[in-house]
DNA sequence: TTAATAAAGGATATGTAGGTCTATTATTTG
DNA sequence: CAAATAATAGACCTACATATCCTTTATTAA
């Protein structure tokens, strides 16, 4: 009875960053990679998978190719500039960043709810931390052996 | 095509905090409410509420009465220490302040994924504010006609 | 002691995030 | 060009959060 669920990020969100740390980690070695090898290192289903990479593509935060030697990967110039707010934005868009905390719809700075200000500064804090965090970064970690992306 | 649901707290968590700080600003005036009156209130469905509603009297949050001039309140030497987090955890346990932001289950302080540490800042910060913020305290912003509940 | 009121609780329905399947399109190489 | 590879795309399925309905239990007061 009554299980909520409570996560920060949408499970799509959660594998949407893993891909895109998993996929800078190959770009910085210049390697595309295949949706199927995407899938297994981060264990995220493939098919799903797949659609939230077609939403990175549409987004610019990826590319992608078609045929034998295609793949997905980030772009090299593109690579220290990738962060985790433009991940979020292009699969979740904005909404994290401008809902209300109490799912009231016409909550906002002038007319705020009774949670507002509080939740704001952490919100905002979030999504500077998100701003200020790039893939590439993220993936450096996981080749020093401080962290991984699959269970 | 693959539409996330992105908010910080599930809707049933919403409407638990929205009913709780409803039912603080009534008992500081020594009023006990009826489901009917919390769910018109703070705008949401009347059977859900009388679920959440539950849950926050088997939390010992809230307390029930039965039978006419029954419902529900918030006990009065209680008033003063119903937090945020009291709210959440009985709606929703403790997940949102222990699960990895990236959906990895052996994530943890000594086996970290790559946003653990940046992500594990953002959680503890949302974490103490809800641990420091009463839902007495919040409905004095809505007697101040700083804020409202409903939509 | 019965009628009225209000919460509790179980069973059931709905909507949407999450996930799958299959056909199509693009590209490469022999 | 044909065969193989890989992404794209739309339709479809599933599970669970969200929501409803209805019966039961507790309490009050006339």
């Amino acid at each position: 009875m009554l299980k909520a669920q409570v996560t920060l990020f949408s499970k799509t969100c959660e594998y949407g960053i893993r891909a895109a740390v998993y996929l800078a980690s190959q770009s910085v070695l210049s390697r595309k990679v295949s949706l199927k090898e995407v899938a297994k290192e981060i264990d995220s289903p493939e098919a799903y998978t797949s659609k939230i990479l077609q939403k990175l593509v549409k987004g610019g935060v990826i590319v992608s190719e078609k045929g034998p030697t295609g793949g997905f990967s980030i772009e090299a110039n593109q690579l220290a500039y990738v962060t985790l707010e433009q991940v979020v934005l292009a699969i979740d868009g904005n909404e994290l960043f401008v809902k209300c905390g109490l799912g009231l719809k016409q909550c906002n700075d002038k007319a705020p709810c009774p949670m507002h200000v509080k939740f704001k500064v952490i919100r905002d804090e979030l999504q500077d931390m998100l701003r200020s965090t790039t893939v590439v970064e993220l993936s450096k970690r996981i080749d020093e052996g401080l962290g991984f992306l699959k269970n």
